[in-house]
DNA sequence: GTCTATATTGCGATAGAC
DNA sequence: GTCTATCGCAATATAGAC
């Protein structure tokens, strides 16, 4: 316990430091004043401000190994599909800096882009895929429907709520409470159309 | 016109660059040696590197001024919403570098996105917003449909499918041979759902 | 394991020659 | 307008004491 304090404090300031300025735009110096651990302790425990980094990373995109067990729930695929839409919202509550790596990595890759970000994005999409593709079997959706475009779609619309929301909290309310209200509607969207 | 010359340059270096690896992950240095003009340039035209930085983000969101010229449209809101979707791939196409500057800026904003980004971001929103409350009133759309919610739906789903490119080149075809066929998907999904 | 002190490199900005 | 040379500072990494 006590060898990983200073370790998990490291990689706890620097997972909201690196998400709010960047990897290039935190120093290591003012990272570990911040964690109140002496500069060096970073080479030691990561090897360097890459190593650091490389581990929050790590630690941020390890969520998306739960998308396998929707897969494998025993409902239909529309119900598959409401579980993914709140399942990546309740993920972008309980990690609020994994969409700020997430966009960052995607459209300024690091080393780390292959290793760790692509692999996970990845799986998820591949899963929301072929529970399309299963309702496109099963007559359930209609059958000219892309699911590749159509699994974009929905991951795109969930991921861009929290995205836009620094320009448009002051019109809308992005608040947990509306969480399910936006579930329905996201669901009605896609059921009913407009 | 030869005055202009170097100054073009060196946006025209700095957009790519900048886009490539953010602000603080590029050097004045390596960036005018690129546009192959002195490192005193920057500071002679732009006051520095932060003024460089804003000029090529001023250059990037001058062109959602268009959206405008989208509710003036003679039509309906489902042809206006149609040229919204078409508008919103081909500005990804004509700038490519646009949504690199649209995320990070929404995820890690500097002393800018409240002038440039946020008035563009903020404007093109609204104008869609109304559009979707015009069918709602019309009855044309559902009347329990959120006009605000479905927006920003609209947004992520185009936005969202240049931003994975990385990430999903592998399995989907991103080339705008298929633009056309992607905004009828996308015009389908909303009028017919699933 | 943890610290301080330091070596080394690279940064942004600018003075001053042309 | 444009360049070279340089100033002053902050960056990462690490040696060596404890």
């Amino acid at each position: 316990m006590e060898k990983k304090d200073y370790k998990t404090a490291l990689i706890a300031t620097a997972t909201r430091l690196f998400a709010e300025r960047g990897l290039n735009g935190v120093s290591i110096r003012e990272l570990s004043t911040a964690a109140g651990v002496s500069i060096s302790m970073i080479s030691y425990y990561f090897d360097g401000k890459e190593g650091l980094y490389s581990a929050v990373l790590l630690d941020q995109f390890s969520c998306f190994r739960y998308m396998e067990s929707i897969k494998e729930r025993a409902s239909g695929p529309l119900e598959k599909i409401e579980e993914y839409v709140r399942w990546s919202i309740q993920r972008n509550r309980d990690y609020p800096y994994l969409l700020r790596y997430y966009t960052s990595e995607l459209t300024n890759p690091t080393r780390y882009f292959s290793i760790i970000v692509q692999p996970a994005l990845e799986k998820a999409l591949h899963i929301l895929i072929e529970i399309i593709k299963e309702g496109v079997e099963n007559k359930q959706f209609r059958e000219d429907l892309n699911p590749e475009d159509t699994a974009l779609a929905m991951a795109g619309m969930v991921n861009y709520y929290f995205l836009s929301t620094l320009a448009t909290q002051k019109f809308i309310n992005h608040s947990p409470e509306r969480d399910e209200e936006l579930i329905r509607h996201y669901m009605d969207l896609f059921t009913k159309g407009l």
